[in-house]
DNA sequence: CTTGACGAGTGTACGCCGTACACCTATGCT
DNA sequence: AGCATAGGTGTACGGCGTACACTCGTCAAG
């Protein structure tokens, strides 16, 4: 009875892609600050220092998800226009993020760019290129962007806290919020941005910079600053 | 011997003030990575739990450091017209969360809006208000600026990494991008942004996002979205 | 067939973290 | 004088990331 391939005692190894799948579906499912080597070594049915022979470290293995996820990004799409073509890969960017709630935060905590990361950020600005804006207004045009060309803006508060009705001492204190969450309420909301239409709020400052950007091109923008 | 007024074995008692402050300095000092409850208290003199006295948890206590950094945001001065009256008011914020590197990303991390930048946002919403937007406008202009309400953007990336030369492969690999350093490097860079004149870009986007509100006022903009 | 290198998984242990809980002690009010 | 209270202490627990030494199955070379 040497051999034992009819017992289960063999899993199917280990490898990279196995733990970062693994990673970003403990992730998804139970929250990024439940996600520890610990408990995703458990769920591969393995104890936590077997993860090392696969990634150096949980900063790497963070790298990696980040990288797994901006995979799923779609691939560059022809527009009628620079503007649609570079519009529909940021939904697509923030359809994705919206899969994973977590990796907007990740990716901000990262302090350097990732391959995946890196390749997406260079088809954007070629595709801002290719739409005719200088080195110079793409680079700026970039940093604009921020982290919408990865389809998210920092939301700055949870949108979606369990904060109750406001208040009306809270409506004293802040009156002009009140007033905001008071328009906003027509279509369900609470305080302070809770309930709005998030994805209206995102193509609005998306369009806006959008336009912008297509306004600068027209007029041959260029960096007023010299040496 | 009852009394001991000579000898210093009375340290001037803690309060959540000080708490709070040498917080604030030690993550000024050392990064936000090594604020931890035990080093914090071994700051001041004490044994660790002794902080519980005064702050909750560390949450509370990272609550309370941002709230005293947005304490520090100057006050709304008038100017001639309300793009110059937000603009100044940003600015003297990004000055502030530049003097305290960790507080963008506390602040980016925290569940819920703290007192102190409610009241700051409130007065943000007020300034906007009495330009002449609508409450609606208002609304979705606070959003389109995020984060950067509170003077910053995500930086995607860490801008002075110690990444060295580019390198010719990862030009290769990453042409527009190298395109894009390279412009950049006209006044000392590296390649993913480092070197960029931060406040520059922040004041582009900033201006083109100012730019964008006011002419939306002008031409009386209303959210097409209804019920 | 033996051997030995090697890659994958294991087990133990260390030092850090946040914090619950019981305790002490000086202060100040009744 | 008695006592409640606020502020500081000491101990302890469970969790974390991970260094380091190990075992064991596989497979190529002799």
């Amino acid at each position: 009875m040497t051999r034992q391939e009819a017992t289960p005692t063999h899993r199917t190894p280990l490898n990279k892609d196995r733990v970062l799948r693994a990673a970003v579906a403990l992730a998804d499912a139970t929250g990024i600050d439940a996600l520890s080597m610990r408990r995703l070594a458990q769920e591969l049915d393995v104890v936590p220092m077997a993860l090392y022979k696969h990634v150096a470290n949980k900063e790497e293995l963070l790298d990696g998800m980040v990288d797994t996820v901006v995979g799923e990004i779609d691939p560059l799409t022809a527009g009628p226009d620079w503007q649609s073509a570079v519009r529909g890969r940021i939904l697509s960017a923030r359809r994705v993020l919206l899969r994973h709630p977590w990796a907007a935060r990740v990716i901000e905590s990262r302090t350097g760019p990732t391959p995946a990361v890196l390749a997406y950020l260079d088809s954007m600005a070629g595709s801002f290129r290719d739409g005719g804006l200088s080195a110079d207004l793409t680079h700026h045009v970039m940093h604009a962007m921020g982290s919408r060309l990865l389809g998210f803006s920092q939301e700055l508060f949870d949108t979606s806290g369990p904060s109750g009705p406001p208040g009306p001492e809270l409506a004293a204190r802040y009156p002009h919020i009140a007033e905001l969450a008071a328009t906003a309420a027509h279509d369900g909301s609470s305080p302070v941005g809770g309930g709005c239409d998030d994805q209206f709020e995102f193509e609005f400052a998306l369009d806006l910079l959008l336009d912008g950007f297509e306004s600068l091109r027209c007029q041959g923008w260029t960096s007023a600053r010299k040496a």
